[in-house]
DNA sequence: TCTGGGGTCCTAGGACCC
DNA sequence: TCTGGGGTCCTAGGACCC
């Protein structure tokens, strides 16, 4: 906990909808709700003028039409929200350098590199004219909570919906948290309110009197440790700018519930091109396979394999999550289907390039290559190397006991036709190799053919490579 | 027309190793 | 030669968040 209030959660009102009425003025003062549409759907943003109707997130949408049926009902425009993320966004990192984006629509700042002896009155004026600024160049309102420290800060922000602040003058945080309910606390769900409420604890006070001991014997160690604390207003975590992610995930629903296998392992071929395109666009790859899938009793199953190496390539994955699937009973149908990669490493390691750096460092690129490209691997004696076929989508999936075909790459490999740097093989998979490179005139960006002659490795010519194109090749443009 | 889709973190048991 | 104990990895499930 700080001795100051810096710490701010801001939090964007009703955000989908807000956008929808800003970009369609005919929509505004009336209830609009953006969601999932169809049969299955659920409500994603109701805005306040639908929130009259009892109509809330992740309620059913067929629920939120017999409550309102003249509602706009209005499928989400991701595009048009991150957009307008990122112009709100923007005008926060210009009050401080360190922001935390925990959502599209969600921030924690930190105020200390330029305000640390920043008391209430000062985060009050400049909380004020953040939100000011925010709706000026936005339309979008934002409402902050403001403390010494996150949770404080997550708390009253929710208070001051909508289109509000509050400043937590420090040292008054228990005594504000106190009276209000166990949920009200960040981490607890249902599950955690029911059990609590089971043994009489109702309020956070009711909660922060309790034992340490007695607390985690009902919840558990890591989150009964965390929830004492919370419920007492102790809260050292720090706002952190970047985090790595840690898993990438497909998955959808079906209109009506599926036991066809072809028709199931149709889908998880789909769900499986559209994780790798993710992992590519992202420079990662990953070990674990997870197959996720939801029965028609909405109970839900996971299977998961490991890989030897990371991979990236939508084949290695297809193979595993179809022979996950194998594995599943569908007979009841199945109402859901989800491919997830997890274990992601960044294809861009330092330190697997101590020692073997040329004596001009330039920046590091990672690439892809594609099966038909011609690599000679030094030991082979200058020997192309074939690299096997990715399987296509009318091969037949393999047996289960199958083990799965190992690429004939192994990383650390040098790859030796790189003109202007160097090259290592670092992740490999069946019919997709990753190399790294280092080399002047690169940059980082992904590398779809590797041939010889290819122009774009001419010393003469450097290739200039930006993320963009990456996720331009990934979408498959 | 009950219950989306993208994530994170934790727990618990078994395998395996030393 | 009736049985230890710690650490790590893997797998499955569940709670929670937006």
């Amino acid at each position: 906990m700080r001795a100051r209030p810096v710490i701010l959660h801001l939090d964007l009102d009703a955000f989908f909808t807000a956008v929808e009425q800003l970009h369609k003025p005919s929509l505004r003062g009336k209830p609009v709700v953006v969601g999932g549409v169809r049969g299955r759907g659920v409500v994603s943003t109701a805005s306040y003028e639908a929130r009259v109707f009892g109509i809330r997130s992740a309620m059913p949408t067929a629920e939120a039409r017999r409550r309102c049926p003249n509602a706009a009902f209005l499928s989400p425009r991701f595009e048009a929200y991150r957009d307008a993320s990122h112009a709100v966004m923007d005008l926060v990192r210009e009050l401080t350098p360190l922001v935390e984006q925990v959502s599209i629509d969600e921030a924690y700042l930190d105020l200390t590199p330029q305000h640390p002896q920043a008391d209430v009155g000062l985060v009050g004026e400049l909380v004020g004219g953040l939100r000011a600024r925010i709706q000026a160049r936005t339309g979008l309102t934002a409402s902050v909570g403001a403390g010494t420290s996150k949770l404080v800060a997550k708390i009253h922000s929710d208070l001051a919906k909508p289109d509000g602040q509050i400043v937590v003058p420090p040292g008054e945080e228990a005594e504000r948290l106190a009276p209000m309910a166990v949920r009200a606390i960040p981490g607890v769900g249902p599950a955690t309110a029911a059990r609590l409420t089971a043994h009489g604890i109702a309020t956070v006070g009711r909660l922060a009197a309790l034992d340490l001991d007695e607390v985690v014997a009902l919840l558990g160690k890591a989150h009964g440790t965390q929830l004492h604390a919370f419920a007492r207003g102790e809260d050292d975590r720090e706002v952190v700018t970047e985090r790595a992610a840690k898993s990438v995930s497909a998955e959808s629903t079906f209109e009506t519930d599926v036991t066809d296998r072809v028709r199931l392992a149709e889908h998880v071929r789909r769900l499986t091109d559209r994780v790798g395109e993710r992992l590519r666009a992202d420079g990662l790859s990953g070990r674990t396979v997870v197959l996720k899938a939801r029965r028609h009793d909405f109970s839900t199953l996971t299977r998961s394999t490991t890989l030897d190496q990371p991979t990236d390539a939508d084949a290695v994955v297809l193979r595993q999550a179809l022979r996950l699937l194998d594995g599943l009973d569908v007979a009841d149908g199945l109402r859901l289907l989800g491919v997830g990669v997890s274990g992601l490493s960044l294809y861009t390691q330092p330190d697997l390039l101590d020692g073997l750096l040329d004596d001009r460092p330039g920046p590091v690129r990672t690439g892809t290559v594609e099966d038909d490209d011609e690599f000679v691997r030094p030991d082979a004696g200058g020997g192309a190397l074939p690299v096997e076929e990715p399987a296509g989508p009318g091969d037949e999936a393999p047996a289960a006991d199958q083990p799965a075909p190992r690429s004939p790459w192994r990383p650390g490999q040098d790859v030796e036709h790189v003109e202007h740097g160097r090259g290592w093989v670092q992740g490999s998979g069946v019919g997709r190799v990753t190399v790294r490179f280092e080399g002047p005139n690169t940059e980082v960006g992904r590398i779809r053919t590797f041939a010889e002659d290819d122009p774009d490795l001419t010393p003469a010519d450097p290739p200039v490579w930006q993320p963009e194109d990456a996720a331009d090749e990934a979408a498959g443009s």
